[in-house]
DNA sequence: GAATTCATGATTTTT
DNA sequence: TCATGAATTC
């Protein structure tokens, strides 16, 4: 949700200035060395619940109220909206009365800003758009095309990810020219220049642009730097560990003049390094700033000994870190519960009878209870266990908000407004609702606006010159059917920007709905269409809210400054307020029915991926899937570094627990269709045995639809497991040549049993290795190899497909 | 030019 | 399993 008006005009409030000694009243020994530091280059390394964002706003309020700083001269930059409003307000109760000028902006959010003051040293203009992923895959789709390249082998993403690399690393399109030696950078390099000048002519930046151009600007502009310089003096960066070197690049050239920066981390946590985060930075800080205070923060005020002591030994295998010593004066409290369920279903029936009993016996309100995962797919297995067992939740992320169709669909037409330029805009909505306009018709329109150096809006409204019979003067190969089109989208499009001097947003909305029949439209759609509707809904009362927040101010500037707001704003911003709805990946199965809103709101456990729940604390943490394969993700397991990142993300995890954590596996489970056996990660195994009690439950088996019994599922640990189904037939030693009605052949690695079943780790030809539980699997025999085979052969590949399933 | 069917491939996602 | 995009058909 757009967090609505930011910053400078919040109002501020008159109050006398605390005393420093009072602002620091409270504080143990390192967080006041901290906070009371008084200029200079200052790291803080923050481990868990050790108080890092009370530190920051304490430090925050000594320098105003101690060290006499104006507010405004202090910038702090976080990462999310989130962070920065709660930045943001612990400042200002610490420190009411000034706080309230305290500039706070994400990194994205405040080079925005800077851009769209001095851009145009760049030749950006001030209603410049930010370009999102979907802007940029089409912009890059285009350009592949242009350029004769296969889209299915070079996708459009995995340039734009090389390029996002480059980007991350400083390099422009001609240093990137440079250095290629491959054929696949070549084609990058080539895309890449062409994916700026198209960014250039479309007036658009994308995300790694905003922090690039930055840069840039105070790279090659020394008084555009010395004035960006004069206007702040003190810097403060939240959760560093995620910083990339273009953003301390930036902040570095800010902060070089006073050398007044503090930033907070911690290693520990660094989990984007896919995003290009990178948790050397604090060397790097070091090394930048030699002379650099440090201090740790060790002492925990969140989580329990126990829990503490258990990620301390997940995290302690790490190699290369930058060794912390973790205490807290909590009690031991409870042991970490391990808990291996049936499968998926099984495991998140545990969860959530746990979860009850806590909510009855221990009085743990359910808000206070989390279950996290490593991905997004095994929110399914809890959202209908919650829904069966009438649980309410709050599903953190799934399909966001401002990446549905219908609302992003609005948003283009309110872009092309601010922004005539905004090509990907304009694509998006050309045809949408459809007017018409083919495929080959906007491929015309490009063409003309390249030839003829125009945007292609200014196409639109240019083709309706070309006189009737014959071609005009831009020689436009087009039919009248489809020129008639076209110029109903340039009246439409006309009619919206002359409005848009004196309608505000959401005035400007309706008048697009109105003349689209975009609702219309939406109201067509038996399944889907209401919800859509909604959607649309909430866009406009949002546009509102914003509106109203800004106080009458020139429309103009309003839809820009609206449109910045959505694009540099996610779905977990709005996280914690009541009202939106956020439950319902999907809506078939979903809650989302009237009552939902209700549920929700009274109180809600919350499901949420490992990922998200970053900076955020619960009295219980239940982490399901600890599996190999899931947590450590496969995609991990080759790569050591990777597999570091992993054992940071069940770091993290463990870490978000105050009182109880809970960490369960399943035996198997469906994965993209197909059950398969799971092993529990090595995770669980470097925990020590005086940390946890465990417990195996396979109380459900199959016969997944019935409600369990509490009772029963209470015993479960003692009752043996009831035989689901009847014990293979096959026996199998490695080296066995099997058929399997999906894989085809393979040969069996190795064989073992498993509880009541034969787990069965199987080489299929072009499929990979497998592990099968014999009695899920329609495994056949095809032929034994002989035991004495020293050289046993990796499997001679039969033909696939012989029988079918 | 739009609707339907088919193939494909699928971590995480602060901005 | 299931959502997304291209190919195919109306």
């Amino acid at each position: 949700m757009p967090s609505g008006p930011q910053d400078e005009n919040t109002e501020v409030r008159q109050a006398p200035r605390a005393r420093g000694r009072d602002i620091l009243a409270g504080l143990n020994p390192g967080q006041l060395a901290a906070a009371s530091h008084a200029g200079g280059p200052l790291l803080i390394v923050a481990g868990p619940g050790s108080g890092k964002t009370r530190v920051m706003a304490h430090r925050v309020a000594y320098l105003i109220g101690h060290e006499n700083v104006p507010p405004w001269r202090i910038l702090a930059v976080t990462f999310t909206n989130k962070a920065a409003r709660e930045l943001k307000e612990r400042c200002e109760k610490l420190a009411s009365g000034s706080a309230g000028q305290l500039q706070v902006f994400t990194f994205h959010g405040f080079c925005a800003r800077v851009l769209r003051q001095d851009g145009e040293f760049l030749g950006l203009k001030p209603e410049f758009t930010i370009y999102d992923v979907d802007d940029q895959t089409r912009t890059m789709k285009r350009i592949l095309e242009d350029l004769q390249v296969d889209t299915k082998q070079t996708t459009p993403s995995s340039v734009l990810n090389r390029i996002s690399d480059a980007k991350n690393r400083m390099m422009s399109p001609e240093m990137f020219a440079e250095r290629t030696d491959t054929y696949k950078d070549e084609v990058v390099a080539r895309a890449y220049s062409r994916y700026q000048a198209a960014l250039f002519n479309a007036n658009a930046v994308d995300f790694d642009d905003l922090l690039l151009k930055v840069f840039t600007l105070l790279n090659e502009h020394p008084d555009v730097l010395v004035k960006w310089q004069d206007r702040y003096r003190y810097f403060l960066i939240d959760e560093f560990q995620d910083t990339n070197p273009l953003q301390f690049e930036v902040a570095r050239l800010l902060a070089s003049r006073e050398r007044n920066i503090c930033v907070v981390g911690d290693p520990d946590q660094s989990i984007y390094s896919w995003r290009h985060a990178d948790p050397t930075n604090l060397h790097e800080f070091l090394r930048v700033w030699p002379d650099a205070k440090v201090v740790t923060l060790d002492q925990s005020y969140r989580s329990s000994q126990t829990i503490l002591a258990a990620a301390d030994a997940v995290i302690s295998k790490n190699s290369g870190r930058l060794e912390k010593n973790l205490w807290t004066e909590n009690g031991k409290g409870m042991p970490v519960a391990l808990a291996e369920a049936y499968d998926e279903d099984e495991e998140a029936r545990l969860v959530l009878d746990e979860a009850q009993r806590l909510v009855e016996k221990e009085g743990i309100p359910r808000r206070e209870i989390a279950v996290m995962y490593r991905i997004n797919a095994q929110s399914r297995a809890m959202e209908v266990a919650c829904n069966r067992q009438g649980v309410p939740y709050r599903l953190v992320g799934g399909v966001k908000f401002y990446e549905r169709a219908e609302v992003r669909d609005v948003l283009a037409y309110l872009r092309l407004v601010s922004n005539p330029a905004d090509a990907a805009a304009l694509d998006r909505i050309i045809n949408t609702p459809s007017r018409g306009i083919s495929e080959r018709t906007v491929a015309e329109l490009r063409r003309t606006s390249i030839v003829n150096n125009l945007t292609m809006l200014e196409a639109v409204f240019a083709s309706q010159d070309e006189a009737g019979a014959g071609r005009g003067p831009l020689n436009m190969d087009l039919p009248a059917r489809a020129l008639k089109a076209v110029g109903m989208f340039g009246d439409l499009m006309k009619r919206l920007i002359e409005q848009s001097l004196v309608l505000q947003p959401t005035e400007l909305i309706d008048l697009a709905l109105d003349r689209t029949g975009y609702l219309t439209l939406l109201k067509d759609d038996q399944e889907k269409g209401e919800e859509r509707t909604e959607n649309v809904r909430e866009l406009r009362g949002t546009a509102e809210q914003f509106t109203e927040s800004q106080g009458g101010a020139d429309p103009r500037e309003n839809l820009a400054s609206f449109l910045e707001n959505v694009a540099l704003v996610s779905d977990v911003d709005g996280m914690d307020r009541p009202g939106r709805r956020r439950v319902g990946v999907d809506p078939t199965t979903s809650v989302l029915s009237p009552s939902d809103g209700e549920i929700s709101k009274s109180d809600p456990i919350t499901l949420i991926t490992l990922h998200q729940a970053k900076g955020l604390e619960f009295d219980a943490v239940f982490i399901v899937g600890m599996e190999e394969g899931l947590l450590p993700h496969s995609r991990s397991l080759e790569d050591p570094a990777q597999l570091q990142e992993e054992r940071r993300i069940c770091y993290v995890g463990m870490t978000r627990a105050r009182k109880r954590l809970y960490l369960l596996n399943a035996f198997q489970r469906s994965f993209r269709g197909s059950r398969m056996a799971s092993s529990p990660s090595r995770f669980l195994a470097e925990i020590p045995g005086a940390l946890v009690s465990r417990r195996v439950v396979r109380n459900m088996g199959r016969q997944g639809n019935v409600l369990p019994d509490p009772v029963a599922v209470k015993h479960a640990a003692s009752i043996p497991a009831p035989k689901v189904m009847s014990k293979p037939k096959l026996a199998l030693a490695s080296g066995d040549r099997v058929r399997h009605a999906m894989f085809g052949d393979g040969v069996v690695v190795s064989a073992r049993e498993v509880r009541d079943d034969i787990e069965a780790t199987v080489a299929f030809a072009g499929k990979g290795v497998k592990k099968l539980l014999l009695s899920f699997a329609p495994l056949e025999k095809v032929s034994v190899v002989k035991r004495d085979d020293p050289h046993n052969p990796l499997p001679e590949v039969a033909e696939p497909g012989l029988d079918g399933p």
